[in-house]
DNA sequence: CACCATTTGTTCGTATGTATG
DNA sequence: GCATACATACGAACAAATGGT
């Protein structure tokens, strides 16, 4: 699945008339990019991953919630998110 | 237009039910007490600016987003804002 | 140097109103 | 009606910068 991970981690857009939402494309861009080893850490703040990624506030909280229910991330407030580590 | 301008200035609280957003009505309100010279130098803090107008901090950072983007205002992080001086 | 108050900057949490499909 | 998304707003806590003591 290699091919398919990289050319659909390239394309980090939101793309809003895929059937799939918004939240939960993001959702996977960011379980990717974290199972990949490209996200580690603390993760870009949500209001910087809203800008970036073009979607509002709160898709980007619905997105976290996804990957926090998934035990992916973890969130602190006032601080921030992060890749929770596993071993 | 100077009595409207002066109505305008009295009216120095923000409607949550216009149209306009707090924040943009905050700009304005601003705006028009810095080109009539009302607020000159350093301006009020925005803690100070957020409990005037009975708005959130984040309401008063969002009003000087745009009067720094107009070059009406300089702000420096930890000292303060201040109107720009224009020859 | 340390300490402190003030101020801006950042961050998540929550809520509301509007719009669309 | 319902899910989704966006824009906006407010709140609360904390971090970082500044200036004075």
């Amino acid at each position: 699945v290699a091919y398919s991970l990289v050319s659909y981690l390239d394309r980090v857009t939101i793309d809003h008339e895929s059937g799939t939402p918004p939240y939960r494309q993001l959702a996977a861009i960011l379980r990717e990019r974290i199972e990949s080893g490209d996200l580690t850490g603390k993760l870009p703040a949500e209001k910087r991953l809203a800008d970036e990624y073009e979607v509002a506030h709160g898709t980007v909280r619905k997105a976290l919630d996804v990957l926090r229910d998934e035990g992916l991330v973890r969130t602190e407030p006032g601080w921030g998110s992060s890749v929770v580590e596993r071993g």
